[in-house]
DNA sequence: AACTATTTATAAGA
DNA sequence: TTCTTATAAATAGTT
């Protein structure tokens, strides 16, 4: 008991470290304990994990689990490019992106409506000088029907861009042989 | 201490658990204290952290201080797109980013700020339970200002998309990351 | 969800 | 950074 070398490791608030070089090397020792964590939780789960973290000095590292069997499987099975894993990866982010705004859907409509009820005060913009397309045109110069349009061609705008978007990343192979992926600045 | 009432903790082989109950247990526990660890890091060390995790059965989860958006679009910011194999993560949280899901609710998160800041108003803005977007609202229900609204959020929406596919198409070259769990600056 | 014996992570010090 | 050590914290198996 007399002479103990350390005192081990000590409880510390749950609080801000102000000593910044404390700071730093416990933010490396805990970031290493969050990249073990998660690279265990696919090793015992079969989970896919991304981790994307910033330094206290504003430095970014990741650790990331892409799927190893499957797209492995497929890679050496010489199989077409596409790899349908990314896509299903792909929608479930969608999905729980999809979820989460709809959580906070009712927040903002209650926001909104807050804002109504302080009364209403017209706002007057003015865009750009010369139109490069319809919709740099003075807010005055649009009717309902060019409202109705602006409806029907911004979701041809989007669905022409998405279209192009996946056409380009067709060509991108997306197989993920190694284990994990890591990288460091 | 002849009856112990139980084992305690037991030491696990590192590797995938079998048992499918066992997996969901394990991975529940161990999803929670991942995102404890990582709330931790945040408090102690002001951090900004963004995980995503995707059970045994494909369902997805997160944690993310200030946000997944944030987090992901600042690391992307400063790592630009690998285009071969691997981080389907990120290649994922790119797609992500420009859904127009997000691109409309971070839109419209920001306008509401922005008018609450003036005391003015925005109206039925938000999108609806099917995921159509507030554009799909009957076009009497639109004002003025709405208008406004839509062509400046149609710029921005552009000037994002656009700005996406011409970063996909540069970065031919692309630095592989480890295959090994950890590695350190 | 709780419990608890044990393993694991880590604060401090070197 | 890496190692050591004592202690705090996480969790495997059970109830």
């Amino acid at each position: 008991m007399a002479g103990r070398r350390t005192r081990g490791r000590q409880k510390i608030e749950m609080t801000q470290i102000e000593n910044e070089d404390d700071k730093l090397i416990t933010f490396s020792k805990r970031r290493s304990g969050i990249y073990k964590k998660a690279s265990e939780l696919v090793t015992l789960c079969g989970s896919d994990v991304g981790v994307v973290i910033f330094s206290p000095t504003g430095k970014p590292y990741s650790f990331a689990h892409p799927s190893i069997e499957s797209t492995a499987n497929r890679f050496l099975d010489q199989n077409p490019p596409h790899n349908d894993r990314t896509d299903t990866l792909v929608e479930s982010y969608r999905r729980l992106r999809t979820n989460e705004l709809n959580q906070q859907h009712d927040e903002l409509v209650k926001q909104v409506e807050a804002e109504k009820a302080r009364g209403k005060v017209l706002k007057r913009v003015t865009e750009g000088q010369n139109g490069e397309g319809w919709w740099e045109a003075p807010v005055e110069d649009h009717n309902v029907e060019d409202l109705n349009q602006m409806k029907a061609q911004m979701k041809e705008l989007r669905r022409n861009l998405w279209s192009s978007i996946n056409r380009r990343n067709q060509g991108a192979t997306t197989i993920q042989g190694e284990s994990s992926n890591q990288r460091n600045p």
